[in-house]
RNA sequence: GGGGCGGUAGCUCAAUUGGAUAGAGUCCCGGACUGUCGAUCCGGUGGUUGCGGGUUCGAGUCCCGUCCGCCCCGCCA
């Protein structure tokens, strides 16, 4: 085999006169006649022209040179030469080519399903993409964005090192726990009947890493939560896991400050400069989200005090209900840029986040018109000066209880930014929320449900609240938002049994049952356990913000669809009965179950 | 579990109101061409219209079911 002295992509005219050997795919051939053939050839570096010409070379190495195909995979040993032809300013390498002299085949392709081309990307289904993952990956934006994962985890790694974290893995096969997502199990072989879980996140683990004294722990881990995925969400994803002793919130916060902005220095060059921090109820009230994005306005004002003044039977119902409000987005010159079939448009949107409609009315030189203009006329001076309306401007409601409103509103707001182009593409806004309620009432289950996780603690000074307004207790969590995405979640963790106990209590496990399921954690709080708090950081959105794509997909080498399968290995798939038997465990499929396979 | 969009040649798409032999580009195959660069030009192969059923003289098109992909709701401590 050609030994391979150079990458494609590393020639330059400073390697004129250089004799080399370059191995890679074929990336496009162009023919022009019996004795002259151009091949780019290409490696994970870039592409390289090579050229086959019957007056450099024997009749032998160009007749093979003319059934070269589209990624057949080769290597040749010629001389680099500044072009012939004119250079191609479109490629690094451009101004120089190679003259083949020696072509070594080292892999004939059959007729590849699909091309690794840049030109038919956005086009190829990405079902096809999926199916035949070794091929697009090939395609240099891809392997851009796993080079770029690469050194985010790299520069990760060495920062936490520098600041005196030591990485620890964790298990894989561990034991479930109540609470959270759904996970994924898997049965036992040697204890019939008993089941490991993945790991949801290495929570427990870090937190127990504490208590052995480690002090400061860092982990890339995988971690598996077994729903249904979205753009931006997997079954199966990345985190980079954080935990620290003898830290208070402000700690956390001010390292993992530094980090994000050591780290967008080190990706794009960019400075972020300080991450301002914004209590959960400014961010609920202004934006309705707790991630908001603050890249642009379009901010929520209350008006239920106006509202109530109104003849509007929607208002009236809302405010009549427990926690009703009405609010309202001033859109800035919103009366010319939308239809009656647009507004009627974003009423369908908010009704899928469980809001009845969105009123609308514009506001024109005529006074109010259109929508629920009459409504609006008793409060008319006091709307335009609470909203402060000008001239052009149009107005969207909300009425519904505050939770309804702020989701409905919170994800119109979001989704007006996009549709009026209103957000800056070049803007990194970060924000920490912090400051969450540490419970939130489930009346389905009719318990309160942590909102960040079991193991958050209070603030200090919100400890008596857990036991008389559980609903009102601060807890010391805190979440990091880019753009109106959420890319890290922490808290400082409850480290002494006696607390641990009374949030297991509010959550309806009682101490039988937490026995049972976190024994082993609260041993570890008894046994020694210093303060501590921690972040994880989500890797696959932080590589999708960084490199500029909404499809979580692309930033993972072999992700699975949106039913959880990996269309290349085709899994999940079925197993061998001896596996069962082994493992004791029996199938039983649901009734309405088709016969698999067979699908197109 | 629910809603929306989609599935036609290896790939990307078209096909009138339900009407003739399902077309085009590209890939691939053959031919021409010595400076191309998403090469060009000429010719050709290539189809279970995702799958199953139904309506009809006739279905890519209409109906029912189902599978797959994407987006969203639910879910995701």
């Amino acid at each position: 085999m050609l030994k391979r002295t150079h990458m494609c992509g590393e020639l330059r005219i400073d390697h004129d006169g250089q004799t080399v050997t370059l191995a890679g795919w074929v990336n496009t051939y162009r023919d022009q006649g019996k004795g002259l053939i151009f091949i780019d050839l290409r490696d994970r570096e870039g592409l390289m022209q090579v050229v086959f010409d019957l007056e450099d070379v024997g009749e032998h190495v160009v007749t093979e040179a003319r059934s070269l195909r589209r990624e057949d995979v080769i290597a040749i040993t010629g001389l680099v030469r500044k072009r012939v032809g004119d250079p191609n300013p479109r490629l690094a390498t451009g101004e120089v080519e190679v003259m083949a002299t020696k072509l070594e085949v080292l892999n004939k392709t059959e007729t590849p399903p699909i091309l690794p081309d840049e030109h038919d990307a956005q086009k190829i289904a990405e079902e096809k993409r999926l199916q035949y993952r070794y091929i697009d990956l090939r395609r240099p934006r891809m392997q851009h964005i796993l080079r770029r994962r690469f050194e985010v985890t790299r520069i990760t790694r060495q920062f936490f090192a520098d600041h005196g974290f030591i990485e620890i893995e964790t298990p894989c096969l561990i034991k479930t726990t109540p609470e959270g997502a759904r996970d994924f199990i898997v049965p036992s072989r040697a204890y019939p009947g008993q089941w490991y879980a993945l790991p949801q996140s290495p929570q427990i683990f870090k937190q127990i890493l504490m208590a052995s004294g480690f002090d400061r722990y860092l982990q890339i881990v995988r971690c598996f939560r077994d729903e249904d995925p979205r753009a931006d969400r997997q079954a199966e994803f990345s985190q980079i896991d954080l935990e620290m002793s003898f830290v208070d919130r402000d700690d956390i916060i001010t390292l993992m400050s530094e980090f994000t902005r050591h780290l967008w220095m080190k990706m794009l060059d960019i400075d972020i400069g300080d991450i301002p921090v914004m209590s959960h109820q400014e961010a609920m009230d202004r934006f309705g989200i707790d991630r908001p994005d603050t890249r642009f306005d379009l901010e929520l004002t209350d008006v239920s005090d106006l509202a109530a003044k109104t003849e509007f039977r929607v208002f009236q119902d809302a405010l009549a209900k427990d926690k009703g409000v009405v609010k309202a987005i001033r859109v800035p010159g919103g009366a010319a840029k939308m239809s009656r079939k647009i507004t009627d448009g974003y009423s369908e949107f908010v009704k899928t986040f469980g809001a009845g409609g969105v009123p609308t009315v514009k506001y024109t030189e005529n006074g109010y018109e259109t929508g629920v203009a009459k409504f609006v006329a008793p409060i008319a001076d006091e709307l335009k000066q609470r909203l402060g309306l000008e001239v052009g401007d149009l107005v969207f409601f909300g009425a519904d209880t505050n939770t309804v409103v702020c989701r409905a509103l919170g994800e119109l707001r979001n989704k007006l930014a996009r549709d009026l182009e209103l957000i800056d593409p070049t803007a990194w806004n970060f924000l920490w929320v912090v400051d969450f309620p540490m419970f939130e009432y489930d009346a389905e289950q009719g318990r309160w449900v942590a909102l960040h996780h079991p193991f958050t603690g209070p603030m200090p000074g919100e400890e008596d609240k857990l036991d008389d307004d559980p609903g009102g207790c601060i807890s010391a969590a805190y979440d990091l938002v880019c753009n109106g995405s959420e890319i890290a979640g922490g808290s400082i963790r409850i480290h002494q049994p006696p607390m641990q106990q009374k949030v297991f209590r509010l959550l309806g496990i009682n101490d039988e049952e937490a026995e049972q399921k976190f024994g082993f954690l609260l041993r570890a709080l008894r046994y020694g356990a210093p303060p501590m708090g921690g972040i994880a950081f989500g890797l696959d959105r932080l590589v999708m913000l960084l490199v500029g794509t909404n499809n979580i997909r692309d930033v993972i080498a072999f992700p699975k669809t949106q039913t959880g399968q990996d269309l290349m290995t085709e899994a999940p798939g079925p197993v061998d009965p001896q596996q069962l038997e082994e493992l004791h465990v029996r199938i039983e499929l649901p009734n309405d179950t088709p016969a698999p396979a067979g699908a197109g």
